[in-house]
RNA sequence: GCCGGAAUGGCGAAAUCGGUAGACGCCCGGGACUUAAAAUCCCGUGAGGCUAACACCUCGUACCGGUUCGAUCCCGGUUUCCGGCACCA
């Protein structure tokens, strides 16, 4: 059979859209397979090479539970609010509807081309009425449990996008979608108590099984820190300073305090403040810094003390200055540290430049030098005096201060609250209504949808107000409560917001009731396997486990935790090795390589290239060599001949049906591969193989490469379809061998191989290998000192 | 700076409860088929040495050292690269 693949391909993605083969079934008895893959944004640019390499991890998989027997539920969509559509919208004067409909109709018809086995009926596009009627009402329930507030502060703000920018979106102090520095501007920002969550996030990476280091990394962005607040007075007044640390038991050498420059007690005690003018000065300062600035020069401390307030030491009532410095952040903790410049690197800079006393309380360093940071005996501490552990002295300094009143054990995180609108007009309207009499009222749930109006100018307002503010009809409404003229909020929900849910519409895509039923949730949630990229981790799987949560907690969800298992794939890198990008000119459309080589050699090469998880540059020889696979695949059908087994055969085909497997499995999908072009390099050397032998060999190739598969199955008269041909077992006997070539080394050195029977015993084994004219050699006039036989292994014999 | 991960032929990579390093693929070389080319099929392919040839020997998994009969794998140290966080108290 000739690898004719332009003809085969269209004509098999024809018929399993025909037969609807890949649509999740309703018959809830059968045993469920939920696989998830992330969503794609549809940009104009289409699909590219990633993508293909993100779906097909999952796709193998989902193909392979198919077969056998699983009920599988592989689902796709499309998340397609966001920013640039609507960049491009007004770029191009077109309605941004108008321009998501047509890239998603490109993706559409790409990702079909490729054949993965989506089940096209629960196709989910966030903008959709439909869809994000309960976007808004997750949104209005969340309200209703006072998780959503709303506050006036410095937020991260994009010049360019007129956008306010989580923090997770502005990292590294750029916007995540131009790439433009972010300045703080103070503004009216939505939020979501993500904070409150951030315990329920964590402890629920217990129950769930995600890749080392995915779980790592959203350990790290919550952040908890366990220590202590302690209160410290200020001198002359019952007020006190109070501070968050992970180290009181260095209490006893706090020099100094340092509050953050927006700290209210300066306010507070402005009267008794003697240099309110310095002071100030150095607040300006500050504001006018970006975050970026703050952040960079950690070097170079800087700072000012404020004169005519100081504080007590709770441990040892000595009187200390307080400094502001923008070291200390209001948005952590309290805005306030008492500084041990002996133990923290950062007091101990700040102390060198204000020659401010530094007290040694941990034996161990030389603080002449440098601060000391690691354990020792504790010195200069009074009743902490000659403890060795931190865990000790951290204890004892809590009972002390617990015991006066005027401390306890306290948790931080680094998590901040989600900012949680954009003044844009692509996105979710937030379904709340400012009325000057009943304050902010939720928009009714039986008025959900609240529609996005049409409009034809999207430009955001000078002011960075959203271009919504512009459409009367929509800004007028009446309020809810007290059916008083109220004005409708104009902002709209971050790109995030969708993307939050997505999953559990796809187990009731078209419920116009409820987001979704109960019956399908308790179904087929959890995800079994959500597979995606590294750069989600922090953001979009933190949101969604929150917004998860949030809705098991309220009993609208049957599970705590949204996906049982996560995994990631690596990045496809230009054939230059670099990463690809437009600007660099070295992207790689799968379009071409469909068009070149076809659907199943693409495939197959973005499981092959390398580790599935690491990044690998493309290589067009190599895909040259899959081609060359599966042609050589595909002529087996002019070898095949009669029935049952090929002695020569058999094991091989049990040991590669094992392997394939087992990878499939732990998603090496290289060495699978691998394993079956090994197999079909033994099939060429015999020379033949039963047409049974290639029905095996079809059906461990079909979730890689289904479509030559299903016309190699067709060509053997197989029943149905090779995507639902049951998966080829193996017989563990025969997948050992009779005898094992064992290595015999001399003093750790190979110096032959022998053939013996599997289950040799050691003498056996160690005189048949003295027998050998090499090993002779390398004894001769040599004593042995020691023999060493693993079974299945090696021979090593030591002389001297 | 802190926390992870990685480093293996000309190239992408295999192999880690310590046991024949380099499976599989690419590239390259040789041969068969062909009027010829492409395609296909077969053979070779870590480096160095030695040989007429077969054989054989030495070295080799970033670098230095250790443990072991035996180390890509374990331990200590160093370098480089990638990812995440970054004045988080």
């Amino acid at each position: 059979m000739k690898h004719d693949f332009a003809a085969i391909e269209k004509k098999w993605q024809e018929k399993w859209e025909e037969a609807g083969i890949f649509n999740a079934s309703e018959d809830h008895t059968k045993q469920k397979f939920y696989g998830l893959v992330e969503f794609p944004y549809p940009s104009g640019a289409g699909m590219h090479v990633g993508h293909i390499k993100a779906y097909s991890g999952l796709e193998v998989v989902s193909r392979k539970r198919r077969m056998q027997g699983y009920n599988v539920l592989f689902p796709i969509g499309f998340d397609a609010y966001g920013l640039p559509t609507e960049n491009y919208a007004i770029k191009t004067n077109t309605h941004p509807r108008v321009v998501t409909d047509t890239n998603i109709a490109n993706f559409t018809s790409q990702l079909k081309r490729v054949g993965f086995s989506f089940d096209w009926t629960r196709v989910v596009d966030t903008t959709e009425e439909g869809y994000y009627k309960w976007t808004q009402w997750i949104f209005r329930r969340m309200f209703d449990e006072g998780l959503v507030f709303r506050a006036t502060t410095l937020v991260n703000y994009c010049p360019s996008c007129k956008v306010v920018l989580s923090n997770e979106d502005s990292q590294g102090g750029k916007c995540d979608i131009c790439h433009s520095d972010i300045v703080q501007k103070s503004k009216d920002v939505w939020y979501l108590r993500i904070t409150e969550y951030a315990d329920k996030l964590l402890f629920g990476l217990d129950g769930v099984d995600y890749l080392p280091n995915v779980r790592l990394q959203q350990e790290n962005w919550i952040g908890r820190s366990e220590g202590a607040f302690a209160n410290f007075t200020i001198q002359g007044t019952d007020d006190a300073l109070r501070i968050y640390t992970t180290r009181p038991d260095t209490m006893f050498g706090v020099t100094f305090m340092v509050i953050a420059p927006e700290h209210p007690i300066i306010a507070q005690y402005a009267d008794r403040i003697s240099n309110m003018e310095a002071l100030n000065a150095y607040r300006e300062e500050c504001a006018k810094k970006t975050e970026f600035e703050r952040t960079q020069l950690v070097k170079d401390k800087t700072g000012v003390r404020i004169e005519g307030l100081s504080a007590i030491n709770p441990a040892n009532g000595r009187e200390i200055p307080i400094f502001i410095s923008d070291y200390v952040m209001m948005g952590y903790g309290t805005g306030a540290i008492m500084a041990v410049p002996a133990h923290d690197e950062r007091d101990y800079d700040f102390a060198k430049k204000f020659g401010i006393d530094i007290i040694e309380v941990i034996k161990g360093g030389n603080i002449a030098e440098a601060a000391y940071t690691g354990d020792g005996e504790m010195v200069n501490s009074d009743f902490l005096n000659g403890i060795t552990t931190k865990k000790e002295a951290i204890a004892k300094m809590l009972d002390y201060l617990t015991g006066k009143g005027v401390g306890e054990k306290g948790v931080q995180y680094k998590m901040k609250d989600w900012a949680f609108n954009r003044q844009r007009y692509w996105g979710e309207p937030i379904p709340i209504v400012h009325c000057p009499v009943c304050g902010m009222v939720g928009v009714p749930y039986e008025e959900l949808p609240l529609r996005l109006p049409n409009m034809d100018q999207f430009e955001p307002g000078e002011g960075g107000e959203s271009p919504l503010a512009k459409v009367e009809s929509f800004v007028n409404c009446t309020c809810p409560k007290c059916g008083g003229a109220a004005k409708r909020e104009t902002d709209t929900m971050p790109q995030w917001a969708g993307s939050s849910w997505y999953f559990l519409r796809y187990c009731d895509a078209h419920n116009e009731d409820v987001f979704a039923s109960k019956e399908a949730l308790s179904y087929w949630l959890p995800v079994d396997w959500y597979n995606g990229g590294m750069e989600h981790v922090t953001r979009h799987m933190i949101y969604s486990r929150f917004w998860h949560r949030f809705l098991y907690d309220i009993g609208e969800v049957p599970v705590a935790e949204p996906y049982a298992k996560r995994t990631a794939q690596g990045l496809i890198l230009g054939p230059d090795g670099d990463k690809m990008s437009k600007s660099k000119g070295n992207v790689v459309n799968p379009n071409d390589v469909v068009d070149e080589y076809g659907a199943d050699v693409l495939r197959v090469y973005v499981l092959f290239m390398g580790e599935y998880s690491s990044a690998t540059p493309w290589n067009d020889s190599s895909v040259r060599g899959i081609k060359r696979f599966l042609d050589r695949v595909a002529a087996l059908t002019d070898m095949a001949q009669g029935e049952g087994v090929t002695p020569k055969l058999e094991s091989a085909f049990h040991k590669t049906v094992k392997k394939v497997s087992c990878d499939i499995e732990d998603m090496k999908f290289n060495t699978a591969i691998a394993a079956m072009m090994a197999l079909i390099n033994d099939i060429y050397e015999v020379g033949t193989l039963t047409r049974d032998e290639l029905g095996i060999f079809a059906r461990i190739l079909c979730p890689f490469a289904p479509h030559i598969c299903e016309e190699i199955w067709a060509f053997l008269g197989g029943e149905g379809f090779a995507s639902l041909a049951p998966w080829p077992e193996w017989d563990e006997a025969k997948t050992v061998d009779a005898t094992v070539t064992y290595a015999v080394q001399v003093n750790g050195k190979l110096r032959a191989t022998i053939d013996l029977p599997k289950d040799v015993d050691k003498d056996t084994a160690i005189a048949a290998a003295k027998e050998d004219a090499k090993v002779q050699q390398f004894m001769a006039d040599k004593t042995i000192v020691k023999e060493i036989f693993v079974p299945g292994k090696i021979i090593n014999i030591v002389v001297k």
